[in-house]
DNA sequence: TGATCCCGCGCG
DNA sequence: AAAGCGCGCGGGATCA
């Protein structure tokens, strides 16, 4: 396969018609675009060529792309350019970007400039200011040769870092790279303009309407302090609570004072609850339009951030994110699969859970046997919380609201207790619903379901040898130790490898001792176990305290996170096309040909295939089919 | 005015 | 002994 490396410069406009102010896609799908030129390097004993779009049209027509592997710093923006206004499709994309993203973290620039400094490069020539809102017969001379020299020497530089980033960057991160690239540069989802439009309009006129009943304006209830004002007016003294640097208003969604103005028993406040709630819930209307404008220009472009958390997951991008609708919403239902074509998306089951207690005890751990025999862990543990038998209702059962409320805090139980969560968190998350219906327990029986799941699960929990405290153990190993072999991870260098050799940077992890200010403060607040000190590390929201059970669910995330891409990698092969990575979903595209229950299985089967670096964990898998985006 | 912090909310 | 975690976006409040 030939390696080659492009770069593309671009009209823009810094007032308006700029990426500063505008999304990627919306950028490169504008009427308003125009390419100044490209910078190639055809092969790696050859210095990079400038050419004009028109130049670039003719060589291209000429090359055989079907045997290219072709490089970008941000493959998305130069891949969708190529694709979109040139029709050029290469075998594989690569993205320096991308592989920095992986290789120095997640919580650094990883701009190519940046990249560049990071490895001791002089930054950036591109003038950028020269050609502000200018087009290419608006420049002089002495601009055009800086933008084609500028060009040159991002390409030259991007080729070296490659081959930098390359040394460490594993095999097999390389497809699923270029799965994540695709699905923007490629678009296959349709989106329904139609629908979409009407999710705003629909948003608007429930709001709007609400608003004009009870006289108030939305300015009034964006802010708290207005509102509160709305309130007092109303006979209610809003509640306070205590926020980061001051105290707040306690009017979110989940907090108790909010809650009891829902079911106040005055018609006006319960209205000024919810229109609050309202208004500040604005995440539907505001992606109907961002995607209606999207779906108007052309197939949806799904933008994930490659290995945009810690933990190697993607993350959402481009002032979007196809990573969290909500489940049965109408916003995901606008997504749907082209003619010929339908929608399979394959759910990995409970992979956490399993990856969790495989870690802890092996193949032989009891809930990694209940697993294998297919019986349901979370009913098992709420029957023992419960003290009778829990089982998964039936649609007609006449115990059914109760049945999946007690196995919701199985559920609960099993996927927050394995990563030490409080009593505390425990009952508020229950009443959350966060994952069931909403349950409401007492404290003391939150802090008993803690302790009933630290006892009934020693391999995870048990002091000293349990995985929680080998992994508060391996902090030390991690700021600073000599490398080990930790089951199929590997520890060296402030990093944790995974078996492909993808790292989790743990580079900013040290032990801090608080000052004696700081220890007074603790003092004070009773907490005498932090007195010496407590581990921490730099995350994107600064500093972060770090402890054994943390570690343990960064790692349970990650190794879940490799099952899934390595099962994505095996699809891709096979020629299907994965538009979509939420976490432990993957979104396939299959042939409307009459062959659904084929196409199914041979995905559900990938994704449920045996590890090789895990032998005896058991995975399962759902999957539906079907020609809108269901769930 | 723009940058930054903080909170709340959606998903896993 | 004590501690769920990982994100991005929208919007207000605050600061330079």
């Amino acid at each position: 396969m030939r390696i080659i490396v492009a770069d593309w410069e671009t009209f823009f406009d810094s007032k308006e018609y700029t990426l500063k102010r505008m999304t990627t896609e919306s950028y490169i799908r504008d009427p308003r675009f125009e390419p100044h030129g490209v910078a190639v390097k055809w092969e790696p004993a050859l210095g990079a060529v400038w050419y004009r779009p028109d130049e670039f049209r003719e060589v291209a027509m000429r090359t055989d792309w079907n045997d290219v592997f072709l490089i970008h710093h941000h493959a998305q923006f130069d891949g969708l350019i190529e694709i979109h206004h040139f029709g050029i499709n290469p075998k594989a994309f690569g993205c320096t970007l991308a592989m920095a993203r992986l290789l120095l973290g997640s919580h650094i620039s990883v701009s190519l400039d940046s990249v560049r400094k990071h490895f001791g490069m002089e930054a950036k020539r591109t003038p950028y200011h020269l050609f502000d809102g200018k087009h290419w017969d608006e420049l002089d001379d002495y601009a055009k040769k800086e933008i084609a020299a500028g060009a040159c020497d991002e390409v030259e530089s991007i080729w070296n870092l490659f081959n930098l980033l390359a040394k460490d960057f594993p095999q097999e991160e390389y497809p699923v790279v270029d799965t994540t690239i695709r699905m923007f540069t490629n678009p296959v989802l349709q989106g329904d303009v139609d629908l979409l439009a009407h999710i705003w309009e629909e948003e608007e006129k429930s709001k709007v309407g609400r608003m004009e009943a009870l006289g108030v304006t939305e300015a009034q209830l964006q802010s708290a302090e207005t509102f509160a004002g709305l309130l007092r007016d109303a006979g209610v003294e809003p509640q306070k609570k205590s926020g980061k640097k001051w105290d707040i208003y306690a009017f979110a969604k989940t907090d108790d004072f909010m809650r009891e103005l829902l079911e106040d028993a005055d018609d006006r406040v319960r209205a000024l609850a919810e229109i609050r709630l309202g208004v500040k819930s604005t995440y539907m209307q505001t992606r109907a339009e961002t995607w209606g404008y999207m779906a108007s220009r052309g197939p949806m472009c799904v933008y994930l951030s490659y290995a945009g958390t810690g933990t190697l997951r993607p993350s959402g991008g481009d002032s979007t994110n196809f990573l969290n609708m909500k489940r049965q919403s109408q916003l995901r239902r606008a997504l749907r699969a082209p003619d010929g074509w339908k929608l399979c998306p394959v759910d990995s089951s409970q992979i956490e859970c399993r990856v969790l207690h495989y870690l802890a005890g092996g193949p032989d751990e009891p809930v990694v046997q209940k697993f294998r025999n297919h019986e349901d862990p979370y009913v098992d543990l709420a029957s023992k919380f419960y003290q009778e038998t829990i089982y998964k209702p039936k649609k007609d059962d006449p115990r059914k609201d109760e049945m999946e409320a007690k196995r919701g805090m199985g559920k609960q139980g099993r996927l927050m207790c394995g990563y030490g969560a409080s009593g505390k968190q425990f009952k508020v998350t229950a009443k959350n619903g966060t994952y069931g219906p909403s349950v409401e327990i007492s404290i003391e029986d939150a802090d008993a379901f803690v302790v009933l799941y630290r006892k009934d699960n020693p391999s995870v929990c048990a002091p000293n040898s349990g995985y929680w405290a080998q992994a508060g153990r391996m902090l030390a190993r991690l700021a600073g130790g000599p490398p080990v072999d930790w089951g199929p991870l590997h520890v060296r260098d402030h990093r944790i490898y995974l078996p492909g050799g993808q790292p989790m940077i743990y580079d900013s992890l040290e032990y801090y001792r608080p000052t004696e200010e700081e220890r007074e403060a603790l003092m004070e607040a009773g907490k005498y176990f932090k007195l010496d000190g407590w581990w921490r590390m730099r995350t994107r929201r600064g500093w972060k305290e770090m402890w054994g059970s943390k570690l343990t669910q960064n790692i349970c995330e990650a190794v879940s996170r490799v099952v899934v891409t390595q099962a994505m990698n095996r699809i891709t092969a096979m020629g299907y096309r994965v538009l979509n990575h939420p976490y432990d979903e993957l979104l396939c595209l299959i042939p409307d040909e009459g062959k659904d229950e084929y196409h199914q299985a041979v995905l559900e089967t990938e994704m449920r295939r045996e590890v090789p670096w895990l032998p005896g964990l058991p995975l399962d898998c759902e999957s539906i089919v079907d020609v809108i985006y269901k769930k």
